[in-house]
DNA sequence: ATCTTTGCTGACCAAATGGTCAAACCAATC
DNA sequence: GATTGGTTTGACCATTTGGTCAGCAAAGAT
């Protein structure tokens, strides 16, 4: 199913994301992503029939893209210390491009949305891919399933929380930018650091 | 400022907090909460005036108690290692309770809600407890800012995005209950055994 | 030049929604 | 049993909101 996008269709769905993502689906009006857009009200429903389908192409743009990069594994001939790094950028890069919170706002809304992606249901390659290092005793044998949770919460967390965060920790924007900025690269190391450990410990 | 609530008033609020946490400010519908609450949507304006007094009301409870835990550090004379794992046993019960996406997602629709609690402003117990263990060596030397992340996003993250977890991980829901029943000790080991690293590495 | 198609809009509509109010209800007091 | 005060509600209102539609404008096509 490929979309051909002009110009005009380009517009709203920009000014539709950014106003589902602030307000999400029951705060948004079309009114205002009309505005947003420079047009009518009227032109909205005349490339897309209903605010429900407006709402649909943006969560499904977006989940899409979140759930091709949560499934994706990099299969380059390299060890997994780089693999994972490179994971982790990408990752912490994408959710400060693509709203998480509004994704999990409207799941939380309406869990059917997840139903709509059959992807989700292949079990991520990470885990496969973790699952075959423990069994070839390269890293230690936590649970991968852990480890993946553990990935995604230190990547997500402090840009789903950003605002409290920043707040409870008493930093001003820029403080907290500079904390960002080493931010992945030191949750790489942590997380490496962590799987190196020799079994011995419990 | 203490309020004494009379049973209708405890019924409205139980029912709203229902409503609100599930669809949010914009989405939730005075007349739902008055149907949850088994009584007519006027009795609702009787008791508080507005949708928004209301709403505050149950945001502010549950900031209120989320900013109080967070700011709170265990006194007791014992180890740091016990006092860290009380408090992820405590804030992941805490985050099991009341709905952290919830004010999230309020928050992220309008910044204005922190503004109302000052307590944020006082720099988290957390940090300055553990910039003091930094300072006598009894922990290695990573910034606590990030120890007070890492903490906060491991305990968040799987309740945040059960549904997705889930999901990507192909488990049904005993399954990942199990996995949560035994996941805030596994946290709590993890970022023992992060904190008492030697220092030699980096 | 005229017709046809496509993109776009102002004016309008029906339904939903937060909020109001006069009247009903009910327990306590006289 | 009448009065009083707080509580509860059905009926109603004004506004907002998603959605429709007849028609206008511009660009090809004939």
């Amino acid at each position: 199913m490929v979309h051909i996008e002009n110009d005009t269709e380009t517009a709203i769905l920009k000014a539709a994301r950014q106003v589902f993502e602030h307000h999400g689906y029951t705060g948004a009006r079309m009114q205002q992503i009309a505005d947003e857009a420079g047009m009518s009200k009227a032109s909205l429903h005349y490339y897309f029939r209903s605010k429900e389908n407006l709402f649909d192409r943006i969560f499904d743009d977006t989940m899409n893209d979140f759930m091709s990069l949560v499934s994706t594994w990099d299969n380059a001939e390299d060890s997994w210390e780089d693999k994972l790094r490179r994971f982790v950028h990408q990752f912490f890069a994408f959710l400060q491009r693509e709203s998480l919170l509004f994704i999990l706002g409207e799941i939380n809304r309406n869990p059917e949305l997840l139903k709509r992606h059959r992807k989700g249901k292949i079990k991520a390659r990470f885990i496969t891919y973790f699952e075959s290092l423990v069994a070839k005793g390269e890293i230690q044998g936590t649970d991968p399933k852990l480890i993946f949770i553990y990935l995604h919460a230190l990547c997500a967390y402090p840009i789903l929380n950003r605002n409290m965060l920043r707040y409870t920790m008493g930093q001003n924007e820029n403080e907290f930018q500079q904390l960002m900025n080493h931010y992945p690269s030191h949750v790489a190391d942590t997380l490496i650091h962590l799987l190196k450990q020799d079994p011995s410990r419990q």
